[in-house]
DNA sequence: GACCGTGATTAACCGGGAGTTAACCGCGAA
DNA sequence: TTCGCGGTTAACTCCCGGTTAATCACGGTC
């Protein structure tokens, strides 16, 4: 599998990376200064790079600028939630790719899963279209119909069905949605995917009390059927 | 696919582009300087050849001189922001076209896609006229009609909705807007697309409060619908 | 089968944030 | 200088989503 370094001084965020990289197959290394990043970047030759910004030793730009001037691997950026001057900023500076802080598990991977794609020269893309019962999840749209009729659904809801749509048949618990589906840095309690699973129900089941798609896995968190 | 070389020594600029292209599936080398650009046309024989006409070691008119000699590969030539001179210079030397510097990604690729068109006589051109409603975009005059009478658009406003028309039914963030429809120097906020979209509403939505074409996307960005 | 603890559902509340809108203003061209 | 374009700002609105607490359902124990 691909070799990704992810190079980030906080080390929870590190370390949140590295376990869902890992999670995913990847083979993860991690650097916490501009110097390391360097030094492995040069004796692993990654297949990716992820790259936070913000860095002690050594400052994120000038780590990217010197190893674009030996290579072309993608660089994916992590900046601090800020002024837009920094997204072209990253993009001027040769980086693929940002993502701003904070993110999703969920983008990340589907970013770093999409670059290393297109370096292979392989065209499958995520399903853009996932149906069940007679609904029709459309992810280009970023919406929900059911039999040509749109299903109205606020954002947090449609991320957290498109995460369950597909991964079906797989008990997912409550930290693992949350982890996935919601920011990093999300501190609250896991009652919050009760709440959003519920307001889903309401909307995709017709009868919300004996759930057919969107089932509850006591003790374990939720499960989706087709 | 098609293989595209461009000859650009600013590297943010490069990056820029070759992300861009990489994006729409080209497969894209790049060469600083006029030296490497002679050997990589040579070596690559590229389908088409970006060309910033200001370089180190040989000038861009130059390499454009002698790729002519043997070769009639479209070339695409970058130029500062300049008078017209330079322009019937470029094309006098036997580039195809020009892009003046900034441009924004959006044409630059629009551009590319119409050379390889031309160039395979493949005629699955971007469609020149796309209806939506009532109404009737014509690319090739660059207006927009309602019913035969011609509705005014701002420059931007016209590069915005071609922008969003050519992708229907797709949510597209802010900040791809802002990558690919303005300036790749542009440093502004992305409240910057909300204020073009409505003054889009205001002249093709029957009631702007409740759009029919183009719809926001709530954390999303914006989506078109024809 | 009654009891109890834990986990899941449900409804209501509320603060913050995203999008809309109008007005302002600098810049470049006519 | 005037005018139009387009980027910025700020006020306002309303939706969103996280929280809380009460209620309900399930499962194990006696």
């Amino acid at each position: 599998m691909a070799t990704v370094l992810v190079v980030e001084d906080e080390n929870h965020i590190a370390t949140t990376i590295r376990f869902n990289l890992e999670r995913e197959g990847f083979d993860v290394h991690t650097a916490g200064d501009g110097e390391q990043a360097l030094e492995s970047a040069r004796r692993l030759q990654p297949d990716l790079i992820i790259l936070d910004l913000m860095l002690p030793l050594l400052s994120g730009t000038e780590v990217l600028r010197q190893i674009r001037r030996d290579s072309n691997v993608p660089v994916l950026v992590l900046t601090a939630r800020t002024a837009e001057a920094d997204r072209v900023h990253g993009l001027d500076l040769g980086a693929d790719d940002y993502i701003t802080k904070p993110f999703s598990i969920a983008e990340l991977l589907a970013r770093v899963r999409a670059h290393l794609r297109r370096r292979n020269g392989a065209a499958s893309a995520a399903p853009l279209i996932i149906t069940f019962g007679d609904f029709t999840l459309d992810t280009a749209r970023r919406e929900l119909r059911q039999a040509s009729t749109v299903v109205p659904l606020r954002p947090k809801e449609y991320d957290l069905l498109a995460y369950l749509a597909q991964r079906p048949g797989r008990a997912i618990d409550r930290d693992q949605i949350l982890n996935d589906v919601w920011n990093y840095d999300f501190t609250g309690g896991s009652r919050t995917v009760d709440v959003h699973v519920r307001w889903l129900r309401r909307k995709i089941e017709p009868d919300p009390a004996t759930p057919t798609h969107l089932l509850t896995v006591r003790g374990a968190g939720y499960r989706f059927e087709l």
